[in-house]
DNA sequence: CATTTAATTAATAGAGCTATTAAATATAAT
DNA sequence: ATTATATTTAATAGCTCTATTAATTAAATG
């Protein structure tokens, strides 16, 4: 084993692959495309990955685990009331999908090419989904019976929350472009929307 | 001018591409593929339609101008208490993209194929929007005013219910798939997510 | 009916794409 | 230094796709 000091070419490529798959999708990137944005010869992808499907699952596995993990991976939160609580799991969770705003609509794309993949992602995801949300319901239920909290599913509170998160990454390069946004403006908007966010899941809460 | 009687092949063929666009956008569907669907030659498609591109964007348009003309071709609502007609326009715009589960998709993913297309759209819009707008945020305005409502802006409000009710429609197919969940189960929980969807808006304006 | 026009097909040019193979070059090992 | 191994490239086979053209069939018109 070597140790890897400048990109490898082998990195290179899935980096950029990573980044074409992302903002074109699978069926709009060629392998073409990718070697000629590396700068390598393009059977080099090939040799490297053999199929382009290969290339392309290696990156989707990799980042919706990542994507998921991170949703998943809270410090400790215990301490906090619960409204405290789930302020910061919405703000993390925006925070996160800020970073990758075009996983969601990767993940969404590639299932309608391919739902077996997700389905076989799914397994993953169990575990995770498990433990946080066994503590979060817990303590909603608390919530619930002492009256400080309307009626309502965990699972709609989540649902309502990455909704809202990824909408917003969704439809502002849509929206920004209609209403003739520059950056600034829309990095304005990013921020208000942060807050807005949530006040809207809070405040919807109270009973 | 002739009388359509039955089905035309142009028509067939408009009406297969849509579907097949809608299924699996733009760069995956082929010409050769429609052709088959329809079950004509191949040079049938470019004979009407000249390029395949003009055919997308034929369909494009006309599905992106349904979509916003109808979220906007609200009945008059003027009698109603304010908190009702925002109900009233959430449900409505559910059932929208209900029954267009797959355009906001389209019009993400085309949006970053072809950015120029939707910037020549916005004109369509300027004024069915300033229309419903004007009037809808005059209401809010006194609302606010009279403390029955907590301070928002429009088009924060507008925002949040998009996003609330495309998302679901979006994430569906991948939720239900993750959940192992069969279309009744989808059914109610798409009629329960209807009802959250009011609940959510509504209970976050209260003051 | 004869002729013009429209609809449809067969054939194919031309391009790009994926994947493979063999050759060339660089790197590591003995 | 020589051999072995890994990396990279050139060339190309084989597909599929879009678009065009010319030929064929169907429909409409005088």
């Amino acid at each position: 084993m070597e140790v890897k000091e400048n990109p490898t070419m082998e990195v290179l490529i899935q980096e950029t692959a990573e980044k074409l798959f992302l903002e074109k999708g699978f069926a709009s990137t060629s392998t073409t495309e990718i070697a000629k944005e590396v700068g390598c010869n393009q059977a080099l992808i090939h040799y490297y990955f053999r199929t382009k499907e290969n290339l392309f699952n290696l990156i989707f596995e990799k980042k919706f685990r990542e994507f998921f993990q991170h949703i998943f991976e809270l410090e400790d939160l215990d301490k906090l009331p619960f409204t405290e609580k789930l302020k910061h799991i919405i703000e993390s969770h925006f925070d996160l999908v800020r970073q990758n705003p075009r996983i969601p609509l990767l993940i969404v794309t590639e299932f309608s090419r391919n739902p077996e993949m997700v389905a076989a992602l799914k397994e993953k995801l169990k575990d995770v989904v498990t433990g946080l949300f066994k503590t979060l319901n817990d303590d909603l239920r608390t919530e619930i019976a002492a009256g400080r909290i309307r009626q309502v599913e965990l699972i709609d509170l989540i649902f309502n929350t990455i909704s809202i998160n990824i909408s917003l990454f969704l439809l502002l390069p849509v929206a920004s472009e209609i209403m003739g946004m520059d950056d600034k403006q829309k990095e304005i908007v990013i921020n208000h929307r942060r807050e807005e966010h949530v006040t809207l899941i809070l405040n919807s809460l109270r009973p």
